[in-house]
DNA sequence: TATATATATCGTAATATTGCTATATAAAAA
DNA sequence: TTTTTATATAGCAATATTACGATATATATA
């Protein structure tokens, strides 16, 4: 099929996964790694920054909107882009779960 | 296209996004997640546990080890899966990252 | 050894993603 | 108002992903 079954899993479960997913992509985590260092950008220096094509970029960054883990306001001519908070909170606390029950767990793996 | 173009891209931006999108999927959240409950469990189990067919699920199981995400062991006649800390680590590093900046950049958003 | 049980792989259809060129839109500057 | 600059969208080709039934494999038990 190629279609998620995304009906049969929980809201939660659905959401980690499209945040994740949004991730999932060596330009996303380079447009985010690239907000983080300079706090906040216009999308035409993420396109500079990146060796895609600007329609590519637009899209790779639509998909970050998306999921919401930037956020793109109006700046003059151009669009500021950022990162937010919201998204990112969402998927802390899975990853805080997932490192708790690492540490707790001793050796009780197979 | 539909090729991702990984060249361009340093290591560590791949190896991040192929972490970030082996999570990128529901069936694997709930595998993560189960594990997380009960630690450690036959891949028999996570198919009993999952809304979908057993090689469908034993696809998804291959993803996540091939991420580096999970283990899984002969114990018998079946195979044990439990979480692998190497994946998780190499992720957290960057999940860290962005909470430290997030936290420090106090309205420098645009 | 033969059979049962557990998991993986093959092959395939449906759908999604990636990336591009061409083009549209929208704000700013001339 | 026309032009420039910045970003988004449409449309498309190539490739990847998801899911399944059928089947292979591999270990355990009888």
């Amino acid at each position: 099929m190629g279609i998620t079954k995304t009906e049969h899993f929980t809201d939660e479960q659905n959401e980690l996964a499209i945040l994740a997913k949004a991730i999932g992509h060596p330009a996303r985590i380079a447009i985010i790694q690239h907000l983080i260092k300079v706090n906040s950008c216009v999308c035409g220096d993420i396109v500079n920054e990146l060796p895609l094509a600007q329609p590519t970029v637009s899209q790779h960054l639509k998909e970050l909107k998306n999921a919401g883990l930037i956020k793109g306001n109006f700046e003059g001519n151009s669009i500021c882009y950022c990162l937010n908070e919201e998204g990112f909170n969402k998927i802390k606390g899975f990853f805080q779960q997932v490192n708790t029950h690492l540490e707790n767990r001793k050796n009780q793996c197979c």
